[in-house]
DNA sequence: TCAATAGTGTCTGTCAGACACTATCGA
DNA sequence: TCGATAGTGTCTGACAGACACTATTGA
């Protein structure tokens, strides 16, 4: 077979050597990270002997002890190394800070504004961890670093609709987000969100409007992953993520719950979870003063029919 | 206000100072690119009068004209400018292939595996454009490119479920991706799709097993591409952006049923869709020997109620 | 006994799936 | 008249929202 020449008259491997040597360094390249945000749920712990505990969302965040940003907190993240793919690298991220290896990872999202880091050009791909809470015991990593996990907590402060000569609406909300750590220390960034319809091509925009104790854009990830997981819990199987291996079914409920930031009916709930779960003979031995429940795990199988 | 300093007693500007000077190019950096993946929604003629054309999805691909993957065809991109925000960069790119500005985008995902570029480390974030049949009479943009149209044809050709230890699931679904430009030329790629549920972990991989005449990974992107397409639309009103101001909900449907892959029933479309559109006093002029339809436009309120 | 959780039964209205039907045009 | 598209009416079963009810435990 005649190999393929370019209009230079070089076949494939004569192009890539002349490549590596003369073309590669011609442009000023951006940086690439990986940052890598770690969720679990956490018991609160109750006084009252018959409650059961309840549920907290919780992010892993990482003291930052150099400029810029110094003393605030930040997603867990480092650049990529040029031999490693970048699921990869989240990997290793992940594995650095929790000592967890074989989890739940998807990919989320890329930043990449020109501002968003004062040092230079660095884009950014966000990845969304999940572990559950048998793992949670386990140490943060042996890295130095302040590592800590901060209960997440979103709220609709303001939200107006707007009609623009009764044809094209604008939609502007501001959410304010709270990490809070076992010292109480809270954390917060208020984030602003405006949908227009503009020569009807809608266009959402996302931006921080204030930011108290979260480094960088970081504030803004949280809030786009917090959407992504309440969006994907509701027809997908990643709470199970989040799960023990026996769970109860309220306990699943709560995590429902807690993600989606509203109650929900058991009977109702149960009859749509059920063929994502397996019942056990199991039964919940730490509730108190009240019917013990059911332990139940997780079905795998449960898109096959 | 003191200015904060770090443990070497540096204020965030010295320290800026010297990570410019000396730790900015420590490590090898990877190439930064972004892919635009344009879609657009074509009529095909037909010869019987009365019918109605079929509508076709089509993505535009340009022609490489050196190595590698040499006369094979690709999704339109380029490089990041070290200045420019990464979906300007994507408008930008749009803008050169088809001279189209102010349109739908949305950011897909970020493909980073060592491999995937044999001339270097190249990370690509590809974007998903959606133009409507008003923009297609606009040429493709000036580069010396061969820029062209190919019909989008998905199928399923191996979907299997296995049992392990009666516990885990297995399935593999092999696709076959065919595109095919107006001069009947056609390239295909198999991907497959394997969904893994190991220590009740599920992964789900997913790659090229055959590619003919798409370089790179990216019959691969174009097969996420479409994933994404027949998710948002069930549930956004994207489908919108391939339509032209004034529409019959004929055509809407049919947008919808070739996205989908599947035929609607229209009484229940019509149910349906009703809230995003507005009835106008136009009828369709086109079809002939048969009722005329009434046009209707998009609803930018819909979600407002 | 009582407070709390576990778990079930059932009514109601909505809506998707399915199909049949009517309306209107041009060759 | 007929072949094609446009558009509507309605039956059925499934299922979400809502609420009430029963079951079980430990202090």
């Amino acid at each position: 077979m005649v190999p393929l020449l370019n209009q230079k008259g070089q076949t494939l491997e004569q192009f890539l050597k002349a490549y590596k040597e003369h073309e590669k360094d011609k442009y000023e390249k951006p940086s690439v990270t990986v940052d890598t945000l770690i969720f679990t749920v956490k018991d609160k712990e109750i006084d009252n002997y018959r409650k059961l505990p309840k549920k907290e969302l919780m992010i892993m965040m990482i003291k930052r002890k150099d400029h810029p940003f110094i003393g605030q907190w930040a997603i867990p993240g480092g650049f990529v190394n040029i031999d490693e793919d970048i699921y990869e690298s989240a990997k290793r991220e992940l594995r650095e800070e929790t000592n967890i290896d074989n989890i739940y990872m998807e990919q989320l999202y890329t930043w990449g504004d020109v501002g968003r880091d004062p040092r230079m050009r660095i884009i950014s791909v966000s990845y969304m961890a999940l572990i559950n809470s048998d793992n949670l015991s386990v140490k943060a990593g042996d890295d130095a670093e302040e590592a800590e996990w901060f209960s997440v907590n979103l709220e609709l402060i303001e939200d107006n609709k707007k009609l623009v000569e009764n044809r094209f609406a604008e939609v502007a909300q501001l959410f304010e987000l709270k990490l809070i750590n076992n010292k109480d220390e809270t954390l917060s960034a208020k984030i602003k969100v405006e949908h227009k319809v503009v020569n009807s091509v809608a266009e959402t925009t996302t931006r921080i409007v204030e930011s108290n104790g979260i480094a960088f854009d970081h504030g803004k990830i949280i809030f786009y992953s917090l959407q992504r997981l309440r969006n994907k819990i509701e027809y997908t199987d990643i709470a199970f993520q989040l799960m023990p291996e026996y769970f109860t079914l309220t306990e699943l409920q709560k995590v429902y719950e807690v993600i989606l930031g509203e109650k929900l009916y058991p009977a109702q709930f149960r009859r749509q979870i059920e063929p994502m779960v397996i019942k056990t003979d199991k039964m919940h031995a730490e509730g108190k003063g009240h019917r013990p429940a059911v332990l139940y795990k997780f079905n795998p199988l449960w898109r096959l029919e």
